[in-house]
DNA sequence: TTAATTATATACCGATCGGTATATAATTGG
DNA sequence: CCAATTATATACCGATCGGTATATAATTAA
């Protein structure tokens, strides 16, 4: 084969792109066959050819969707010079995905971490992986900035890494569910702040 | 009549609290009419009897998940006696929602809030007045704090109040989603270190 | 206690749910 | 270009969805 992708691999990123912004709006239990057969122009003979089952497509989109988002991040972050520029990045990326109209749901960690912390395993530990892995991210920059000198040494790294994490999230999540994005940013002020007592 | 409540009252509580936990945990979509039957006992015609619709049960079943979080906050609130501690009940309240087994499906503010903004403007207004009611209340004590010569004069006091919000929401998140309970005491753990920070 | 009212159960509605067998159409490696 | 393979559409499955008409049972005010 000469091509760089056969019809399956490049149908079924066609499927999960033209269905991630319904899942993460409407999101697992929200979201029909019928929805993403409208949404593709597929039949559901073509989709069941190429997933298990409706789960099968919720989790890639997952993947999809948080691969996205995670992308922004790395690029940015690559950009940054300090650490505490690229500590910032996060809350510059997350401070977009609030901000109406140019959103497709909000982040996709929170939706699907919500929605299925009590209903579905698989997505429940998706969700719990991307959590962990930006905790260990912002626990790695901090102790990097510890190590250059640019940081404090008495940091209770965990705590800060964790704090960073819940008021992107809030964040989010309050000036989305009150269309305010001022709340975002007076959120992120505080995650702002929090990185300024880091430095010495 | 001589009754304090009628029997359509009494049936009407009843299906709301035999059904607030589902609709908790599952949330309005992924909540069924024989979810309701399973858990009350009662049959379609009996609760159709009592509400218009699944919609009008599901706005029923937040007002009483939020006032039952919130009665909790001002029962706790009445024995506080400086205004750090009345703004620590908050993050003492929502502590218990995220520690296994005992919770009931989390935070309904957050739950809901994340399932209805994309998809149900009742649902989502509920979610938002009790956000913007909970900023209030917050502003109300910092600046009563203030007030009394508690706090500081320069505090930021939205900012504050949307702060303590995202940390404590989003570390209900977190630790759920991760089976971890010291990941909502370390984000508490912030809440405390801001509000010590506005004490003189 | 009775008559009017109200609540509940039964049985049903069309629509849609997630999923599948099969026939046809398109892609693929040789 | 052809034969084998793979992908897609069509048509269908039983189950369940949210919701309702109606008959019966329980509650209510007098």
């Amino acid at each position: 084969m000469n091509k760089l992708t056969s019809k399956t691999e490049r149908t079924k990123a066609f499927i999960i792109e033209s269905t991630a912004e319904i899942f993460n709006k409407k999101g697992y239990a929200g979201t029909s066959l019928s929805d993403l057969t409208a949404a593709t122009g597929l039949t559901k003979g073509s989709i069941y050819g190429n997933f298990e089952n409706k789960e099968e497509v919720a989790l890639a989109v997952f993947d999809y969707n948080y691969s996205r988002v995670s992308k922004r991040v790395l690029d940015l972050m690559d950009k940054a010079e300090t650490f505490h520029d690229k500590l910032m990045v996060y809350a510059k990326v997350y401070k977009n995905i609030s901000r109406a109209p140019l959103n497709h749901g909000g982040c996709p960690i929170i939706n699907t971490a919500i929605e299925a912390d009590d209903t579905n395993g698989l997505l429940k530990d998706r969700a719990a992986k991307a959590l962990l892995k930006w905790e260990k991210n912002l626990t790695r920059l901090i102790e990097q900035g510890i190590e250059a000198g640019e940081f404090k040494t008495d940091i209770n790294v965990r705590q800060s890494a964790l704090s960073i994490i819940a008021l992107i999230e809030g964040g989010v999540m309050i000036s989305r569910t009150t269309n305010d994005p001022g709340s975002m940013e007076a959120v992120v002020n505080t995650v702002e702040m929090l990185i300024s007592q880091m430095k010495k």
